[in-house]
DNA sequence: ACCCGTAGTATCAATGACGATACAACGGCG
DNA sequence: CGCCGTTGTATCGTCATTGATACTACGGGT
């Protein structure tokens, strides 16, 4: 089975800082010097300062260094580094996000657009989805995580939220994890969408298969991308 | 500036399948032999070869080839190939989404959690949220296209949906794209959270700065990463 | 029988990343 | 003054990736 992976990157004026430069990081800010640092992670002290100095010369002042003194000197990071840091791993948990959750795709023509939004004709209905810049037939794929149930009786007023798109379907198949409920969604034409929602959710709607539901997704979370071959022949 | 970086991969069997190797297989479809899309990517055939067969053995049939011939023979790609491509692509435009989808983020506290569902203490109130592992003071970061936003009179019944968190802000800041607006929503304790909506969106709720509203995401949007720095001393 | 463009395989060379090693400079302390 | 553990810098060897090259096998036309 295939597996989606990916590696993230903070790229600033050209230096792309990877996963092994925030290991390395941290290392440095766990140690208090590079040379433990490098020690701790198995790998070459002179490498490893060239790369520090490296990612300083584009992303500015992330070590403060001393040497000599009675403790030979160390280095330490600044608040800049620690916060790059940060925002990497805030990054890299948004991508495991989307490469954790499943996510429901199903076929449509493009009908019309406006900039990267376009609206979508499916087998359920016009589909609004961000679609960068392919035409004619394109394949939405729409993340679980982003769908949201609504009980029939409670559907929000579509002219009052930014909820843009929103489709009546029964509960068809359920599958509970410790947190979270995976719940597939029947709309019209018989196309299934997954939409994730934490257990207590599902507990306070009282959903189970056959009941009737409101799956409702805004345009931002429906992507579509055109066809794939080009093929000559 | 950082710029958010990615490398998409599909992993089979232990290849990992990137951009390169979609690029080599969208020239086998287009030019129907591999010794024509080695050229056309400007890249030797002998490698392209192995690494084909690589994929190959990982992935299964993924192409068809043929030699001798009125025409020399070529190879095609298999539909399963094709799907594999179109995989790839989905699964990047969502990182591409993740990647340039401006984040909100607040400190919090963790004071309950059910695996990987915690709750969070913040300035405006608690944040259900998707916590890996971390325990007590965490960042909470919510994606801005995952933010809905209901007029507070239509603001859906909290039992009747499997949208969690809601809560009241006013919006402040507010910057039109071409087709999607940047809203800027201060909540209580002045904690600003973006929302990204269409901007036929705005303009159906008539929305503008010094307008109360409802922001709202679901717990799977929000995601919480630990404090960062490990240093000893 | 020969030609041609393809598939398939083996081998060598260039490149880049990285570890290993060596050495100079620094500065507080005994 | 010399010791020590740092920061810096330069150089060399190793390994992996990949392009370059050369070769064989295939099979329908001419």
């Amino acid at each position: 089975m295939v597996r989606k992976d990916f590696e993230t990157y903070l790229s600033v004026e050209g230096v792309r800082i990877g996963e092994r430069d925030v290991e390395m990081l941290r290392a440095i800010d766990r140690c208090g010097s590079m040379h433990r640092a490098a020690e701790d992670l198995g790998r070459s002290y002179a490498h490893l300062q060239r790369r520090v100095d490296e990612i300083m010369d584009a992303a500015g002042p992330i070590t403060e260094r001393e040497r000599g003194g009675a403790d030979g000197g160390g280095t330490a990071l600044t608040d800049q580094a620690l916060e790059l840091v940060e925002q990497f791993r805030r990054l890299r948990g948004a991508f495991e996000g989307v490469a954790a959750v499943t996510e429901s795709v199903f076929p449509g023509t493009v009908v019309e657009r406006t900039g990267e939004v376009a609206t979508v004709e499916t087998e359920f209905g016009r589909v609004l989805a961000v679609v960068s810049d392919e035409r004619g037939d394109v394949r939405i794929s729409v993340r679980s995580d982003a769908v949201v149930l609504t009980l029939p009786a409670d559907a929000p007023d579509r002219e009052q939220t930014s909820l843009r798109n929103q489709f009546a379907g029964t509960v068809r198949d359920l599958q509970a994890g410790e947190a979270v409920v995976r719940l597939t969604v029947e709309l019209d034409g018989g196309t299934e969408l997954v939409a994730l929602i934490t257990r207590a959710s599902r507990e306070r709607m009282d959903l189970g298969p056959g009941d009737e539901v409101v799956a409702s997704f805004k345009a931002t979370a429906a992507r579509g991308v055109g066809a794939v071959s080009d093929r000559e022949n």
